[in-house]
DNA sequence: ACCATAGTTCTATGAATATAAAACAACCAA
DNA sequence: TTGGTTGTTTTATATTCATAGAACTATGGT
């Protein structure tokens, strides 16, 4: 590969385990497939988890550096850091 | 992206499961990157791990689907499925 | 037959993970 | 101020995971 970076594991397994489990790969699919905003409650009500589980789901996947926060003073915006994704696992977003 | 399968979680969360950890990446990276055959006991050397953990990770992987054995009576042979990363996983190993 | 080589399986153990109830924090609205 | 909404943190629990020693299987060489 191109330039040879020191220690990618550091950052690529939080990442890829992050991603090892079924509902925050639907979480990601869900944010991959939304146009609109969507907040964690929405997100978790999708996935029918206690809030308290959404919430480790968003703090695991934020994190490992893959979804970004935006407060909106009651509410949490959560949305997927395409850049990283882009940089760490180019193709991995359109094949999931 | 293409054709809706049923599940994909089924196949790719214990693919990202096997990935998701630092010893298994990096005998996929060096599986990539060698020539020729490589056997289970000489990754296991270059890994620096017992020889029993070494066959437990094969095992990970194997089930994952990520690699396949060839036995060659006294030694058994581990190479690549790339079909396999480049159907669930396409431009993984080039970004690895 | 005996020993060495190559791997797997069994067993044990400590660490990490996923889950959710309960308590908490911050905010807005009536 | 009281109460409802939105999300985090704490605590507890059950499960899975990574590791390796020990025993075992299979094979080959001498």
């Amino acid at each position: 590969m191109n330039i040879k970076q020191p220690n990618k594991n550091l950052v690529l397994v939080p990442m890829l385990k992050a991603l090892a489990d079924e509902t925050r790969l639907d979480i990601v699919r869900t944010l991959r497939d939304t146009p609109g905003e969507l907040s964690c409650g929405d997100i978790g009500e999708r996935m029918s988890i206690a809030k308290s589980t959404a919430s480790y789901h968003f703090r695991t996947l934020r994190e490992a550096g893959l979804i970004s926060t935006r407060k909106d003073i009651r509410t949490k915006y959560v949305s997927l850091r395409r850049d990283v994704f882009d940089e760490y696992l180019p193709g991995f977003l359109d094949s999931l």
